[in-house]
DNA sequence: GTTGAGCGTT
């Protein structure tokens, strides 16, 4: 095996990593060591100018396709502060403000989730691979010296805080959770993370952080599995996150969608203090799919060949096919949906939907129209995303954004007999009508993440408990993509163009023409373990 | 010896 010498700065001691069997470095590798780095770069003997080394998909090529990487030193390449800066000299000067401002700002840091095995020592370990660790403490039962399985930690710089602060942690075997700490009486956090809509399969990891590196250093990327056709990106500058909200981005061919998602303490907060009403009857929440983003964005093209994509994966007809339609097809009840892979004539029609034919849009030529069947606005009460570009607009969120979460089955009304006393399972922490369920997880979770209501605490409940949190019930009905179908909702858009306004869909039949469980539920999902969810850590 | 949401006997 083939070894690349790097270390993080000309001049330090190189770290040896090792190649793949084509030769090239994933980044993947590079940044296991040098969290952060987004490159390599290699001074140049006969010209003693630096050069950059070629990277690709998540890929780092080697100068020379014959003799490799050769002895040479590497050295990491680190994005900028804020790419986006057209101004040098002001970016140097905020860039340095800002350096000495937040310096002051360095914290003690939770990190809730700890193995009860972790020790301060394997703790400290762990954490110094992002920076100077200046403390690490494990709380303890005082009797039997315990770990209480959370503890503290405080670093030395502020970059190595907001490092760690933006990742998600495997320490001892569990995800970890690292926050600042209530106590700390959190200030404005700024989000770090993106959601990134409209993934297709193909597009991994690897291609997400090569993509987004270019406009700052991106510290994680999460793709749910099994594929839910999107992902989460983070990172380090929450600017550079802020300001890619509302965009859509080509990658691979594809045009996928970067939303902005609310900060953990925000969302803790609204959701859990304020009782929202679920009943409200607002729109689904989906609009930013839609709105505007695409209207004249002119590449119908593109998402027939998504939509073509999909169905050749065996998941036609699910949102996460089709989420440009689907989704925002959801304003009322999600029935009536699937037109998109139906529509422009191509031979996609799947026989299993129950289209009404009134949004449909049989054109000749077989180009998906965008906006075809919008669901945007008919209440008048949605919030562009665009508009959150640059300031800060997810702050200003309140009910006017809120998902129908009716419109998902999900009702305030309490629960059923099988769910009564527990709240079960159910992340939401709201009844949920379970007579609706089935419902389209893709749907259900790109309109949850909007409102940051789900949580990513399957990693651990997968290893310890098999939990009955959101996503391992979406991860238990992914074979079942077609369930989406049921409600016998009404489709009502008051934008829709194509129609006198109506588009009945009764799919209510389908939940077992599709092989679902009929009445499925998160209580049927359940383990029977308790399982309040947290779902600070997904967004 | 078991557990799995939380917030620190400084």
């Amino acid at each position: 095996m083939d070894f690349v010498q790097v270390s993080e700065e000309e001049g330090d001691e190189p770290i040896e990593l090792p190649a793949e069997e084509d030769g090239t470095l994933l980044l993947s590798t590079l940044q296991a060591q040098f969290p952060g780095s987004c490159g390599l770069k290699y001074r140049n003997i006969d010209t003693q100018a630096v050069r950059g080394v070629r990277s690709n998909e998540g890929r780092l090529f080697p100068p020379s396709a014959e003799s490799g990487w050769g002895e040479d030193i590497y050295f990491c390449v680190f994005p900028k502060e804020n790419k986006r800066k057209s101004d040098d000299n002001l970016e140097n000067s905020t860039a340095k403000t800002k350096r000495i401002e937040t310096r002051l700002r360095c914290t003690d840091l939770i990190v809730l989730g700890l193995a009860w095995k972790t020790t301060e020592d394997s703790l400290r370990e762990y954490f110094e691979t992002y920076g100077e660790v200046l403390m690490a403490q494990i709380k303890k039962d005082v009797k039997s010296g315990q770990s209480k399985g959370f503890g503290f930690v405080r670093f030395g710089s502020y970059e190595a805080q907001m490092r760690v602060l933006s990742n998600r942690h495997l320490i001892d075997g569990r995800w970890c959770e690292v926050k600042v700490p209530n106590s700390k009486g959190m200030g404005h956090q700024v989000p770090c993370k993106v959601f990134v809509g409209r993934c297709t399969e193909d597009i991994n990891s690897d291609d997400l952080r090569d993509y987004f590196s270019k406009f700052g250093e991106v510290t994680d990327v999460f793709i749910p599995r099994p594929f839910r056709a999107f992902s989460f990106v983070t990172f380090l500058d929450p600017d550079v996150a802020q300001s890619l909200c509302g965009e859509d981005h080509i990658i691979k061919g594809v045009s996928v969608h970067v939303s902005n998602a609310a900060p953990k303490a925000e969302q803790n907060r609204s959701h859990q203090g304020q009782n929202y009403s679920y009943n409200a009857g607002n729109n689904f929440g989906m609009h930013s799919y839609h709105q505007g983003n695409h209207m004249n964005s002119g590449r119908s093209g593109h998402h027939r060949g998504n939509n073509q994509q999909h169905n050749a994966h065996g998941s036609d007809n699910t949102a996460i096919g089709n989420s440009h339609s689907n989704i925002g097809s959801g304003g009322y009840g999600m029935g009536g949906n699937n037109f998109g892979a139906n529509m422009g004539g191509g031979g996609y029609a799947n026989s299993s939907n129950h289209n009404s034919g009134g949004n449909m849009n049989h054109r000749q030529d077989g180009v998906i129209p965008y906006n075809n069947n919008r669901q945007n606005n008919f209440h008048g009460m949605n919030q562009p995303h665009n508009g959150n570009v640059g300031n800060g607009g997810w702050m200003n969120r309140g009910h006017l954004d809120m998902p129908n979460l009716q419109a998902l089955g999900i009702n305030s009304q309490g629960s059923n007999s099988s769910n009564q006393g527990q709240n079960m399972n159910n992340p939401l922490g709201v009844g949920l009508n379970l007579n609706s369920l089935p419902m389209n997880p893709a749907l259900v979770a790109a309109a949850l993440n909007q409102w940051s209501l789900l949580g990513n605490q399957l990693q651990n409940q997968n290893q310890d408990q098999q939990g009955g949190n959101f996503l391992s019930w979406m991860a238990q009905n992914s074979g079942h993509s077609n369930c989406n179908m049921n409600n016998s909702g009404r489709n009502k858009g008051s934008n829709n163009q194509n129609s006198s306004g109506m588009n009945k869909g009764d799919n209510s039949s389908n939940d077992q023409q599709n092989g679902c469980p009929p009445g499925n539920s998160w209580s049927n999902q359940s383990s029977g373990s308790q399982n309040s969810v947290d779902k600070s850590n997904f967004l």
